[in-house]
RNA sequence: GGACAGGUGGCUGAGUGGUUGAAAGCACCGGUCUCGAAAACCGGCGUACCCGCAAGGGUACCGUGAGUUCGAAUCUCACCCUGUCCGCCA
């Protein structure tokens, strides 16, 4: 969500984010739509303001009348004309707002002065690490998972409808070893606070990170509770602090978290239908951070290297791409994606999604702190980024480390957690 | 799911429909005192929006949303949440 003063101070800010975005021509009748919206609802707040003080003005000296005994007949009747003004008035504000809001509400974040504008032709290889293994006689990933029964897809769509898969065998523990290896590391040794948060949230939890309105389609709907499916545990935990005040104290914090993530994909159809690199339900360990404004573009950093690091202690080579304006999501303001090399498939597997948000999301929840004592309050900023995505880890896991012998060598720092050096 | 109780400022906790943005205490901030600290005392201490260069002024907010009224924290209705007990259950 964007400040209302920004709208109306420096509308050609917006203007500019947005055709940076490459979205200006979409979303040029809105940007106009909010600057008339936000002059009506100025000039009718002050209407309804100005009416209303002279009604608790008249009401207070129907009180001081009432008490000296004085008839007030003439103030009642004139407090209940104001008060139909008043009411005809504050619907004609509520309207303005709501029509403001529902606009804002799908206008994307503004990205940062660094992140290049255009389309993803536009996008940026900042760094890559590790030497991508050749595709030369390289099986993908669902021959090598078929040979050895790690995951069931057929059966996982007869139990569930097809995206959805059945780790099996080795392959449930291999899920089980990257959660804990991921939890582990980031718990342990980056200093995260580990948490385990609900599957499920409402209404207000996915407006606040910005997945609503613009995105529902793309979420499982409970309509009986009128509850959502976590696409991501950003979500639930990046909500964890909506409509709080966090002590200064206690920034930068870091929440890390697996959960299981669900997307219906809407739009997906055809794309990466073979193997498991786009299911409805896939886990994840999820990295979350809040922080003061001064302090995220740093943050942004520390969190990647974070996520960087877990592909680094598999042996994975990857590569990390900036995303271009155009291909940055929704409520970001920046991204970075973490792309692991699969050789079977041949392509580089989005791995990590590392954004931060700036305040847009702590506007939309309302997520502030106090700089100091005797200073207003700030909105923070909040980031996040996967530390890692598992089914396309466990792809390129399988890929990367297949043997001529059809056998899959584990790489150390998960053999402790696989309890076992080579699969098949 | 049923019954009952309750949701008020950072916390505790008052609040007869009419100077209640809201008593009091705690916490916090500034000051006096002190070599310093504690105690004591004095003062300050919510958020959002609007007008204003500013000083300042106005409006709204007592779980949420509707309603009654000249006027609602206070009355009515619906919903949400918390607690306790009962039922059910991993």
């Amino acid at each position: 969500m964007h400040d209302l003063k920004l709208v109306r101070e420096r509308p050609e800010v917006l203007r500019e984010a947005m055709r940076r975005r490459g979205a200006l021509e979409a979303l040029a009748p809105q940007l106009d739509r909010c600057e008339t919206l936000e002059k009506d609802r100025r000039l009718l707040q002050q209407a309804v303001d100005e009416r209303k003080a002279a009604r608790n003005a008249s009401s207070q000296e129907v009180a001081r009348r009432k008490k000296a005994g004085e008839p007030a007949d003439d103030l009642i009747a004139q407090g209940r004309a104001l008060g139909e003004e008043i009411a005809r008035l504050d619907r004609e504000l509520a309207d303005a707002q709501h029509e403001l809001d529902d606009i804002l509400a799908r206008i994307p974040n503004v990205t940062l002065p660094d992140v290049p504008e255009g389309g993803e032709e536009c996008n940026v290889i900042v760094r890559s690490w590790g030497e991508p293994r050749p595709s030369d006689g390289v099986r993908p990933h669902w021959e090598i998972a078929a040979a050895q029964g790690l995951f069931d897809i057929e059966r996982g769509a007869k139990v569930s409808g097809s995206g959805f898969v059945v780790y099996r065998g080795r392959g449930a523990r291999l899920v089980r070893a990257l959660m804990n290896l991921f939890l582990d590391s980031h718990a342990g040794e980056h200093g995260y606070e580990e948490v385990w948060p609900p599957a499920v949230v409402n209404r207000a939890s996915m407006t606040g990170t910005g997945q609503l309105p613009k995105m529902e389609d793309d979420a499982y709907r409970i309509a009986e509770d009128d509850l959502f499916l976590i696409p991501t545990a950003e979500v639930p935990v990046t909500n964890l602090y909506r409509g709080e005040e966090i002590p200064a104290a206690m920034l930068p914090m870091g929440f890390c978290a697996y959960s299981p993530c669900f997307r219906r994909e809407a739009g997906a159809a055809g794309k990466d239908t073979r193997g498991i690199l786009r299911m409805h339900q896939f886990d994840k360990v999820e990295l979350v951070r809040y922080c003061t404004p001064e302090d995220s573009a740093a943050q942004l950093e520390l969190l990647l290297g974070h996520a960087e690091a877990m592909l680094r202690r598999l042996g994975l080579p990857y590569r990390v791409k900036l995303l271009a304006a155009g291909d940055t999501g929704f409520s970001s303001a920046k991204t970075y994606d973490l792309e692991a090399w699969a050789p079977g498939v041949g392509a580089w597997l989005e791995v990590s999604s590392c954004s931060t948000f700036t305040d847009f999301q702590a506007r939309r929840a309302n997520i502030k702190y106090r700089p100091a004592p005797r200073e207003g309050l700030r909105l923070v900023h909040t980031l996040n980024g996967s530390g890692l995505a598992f089914p396309r880890v466990m792809a390129t896991l399988l890929e990367h480390y297949q043997q001529a012998d059809g056998s899959v060598l584990v790489p150390d720092a998960l053999r402790p957690y696989l309890g076992t050096d080579r699969l098949g």
